[in-house]
DNA sequence: AGTATGTGTAAGTATTTGCTTACGCAAATT
DNA sequence: AATTTGCGTAAGCAAATACTTACACATACT
């Protein structure tokens, strides 16, 4: 990355790693090590992901001594939600799949990308 | 572009030209040459994302003769639509909160902060 | 038939992205 | 005081991205 003028939510989220960061933020807040545990990648990679997403907004730190806790602070979405929506009637009409599409969805298991990581 | 392996939604509207030919597509269908004429940049390079728009399902091409009519099919948003769905309890609850809060402290009787939200 | 039009695609290039390793520094622990 | 822990950031690199120009090739028009 080259960690520059991107604060753009839409580009935030199309890195599958940024849009796990957010679901496991989400869950729970962790500092950057505990975060980074989860991944199958260095510590400072984790690290860019979570300063991009700082700088558009969607996630916040709170310093606590010298560990940094990540929280998710979502409303940036909010932007994309509303891009969304705008063209959501547009395809509802021409979809009645919908439903069941959205039941897939939630029935995905999680899978362990990262088992052994230190 | 390289225009090989990408057919991810997320990515796809990453970019703002890609999210302005959707905007334009949906309220017309239109060939490439009228679709290129709204943008700063050569033919190729809105072909090039045509084709990555279709290559993930959001445009469909309509052979008429010579021309190719670019058609919205707006579908594969439902991925990015179910993605933040599921964050969007968790983002609102705080704006609810920050509501509550609010109200209690100012003792003031129904804001309109919440116009226009679901 | 000859030309114009609509388009895909290849090749080239500059920039951005996503990672790595190396290093530095402050807060905690010993 | 010395070491460990948590973390940011720089430098370097391969790959992806977003363009461009050049060209090929149908389909349409004359």
């Amino acid at each position: 990355m080259a960690y520059e003028a991107r604060r753009d939510v839409f580009q935030a989220i199309a890195d599958p790693t940024r849009r796990e960061i957010i679901g496991l933020v989400v869950k729970e807040p962790q500092n950057l090590n505990a975060l980074a545990g989860n991944f199958n990648m260095s510590r400072p990679a984790i690290s860019q992901h979570v300063k991009i997403l700082t700088e558009c907004g969607l996630i916040i730190i709170k310093q606590k001594g010298r560990e940094r806790y990540c929280e998710a602070k979502l409303d940036a979405l909010n932007e994309v939600s509303a891009w969304i929506e705008q063209y959501k009637q547009f395809w509802e009409q021409k979809l009645d799949a919908l439903e069941t599409y959205l039941e897939k969805i939630q029935q995905q298991p999680k899978t362990k990308k990262n088992a052994g990581r230190k």
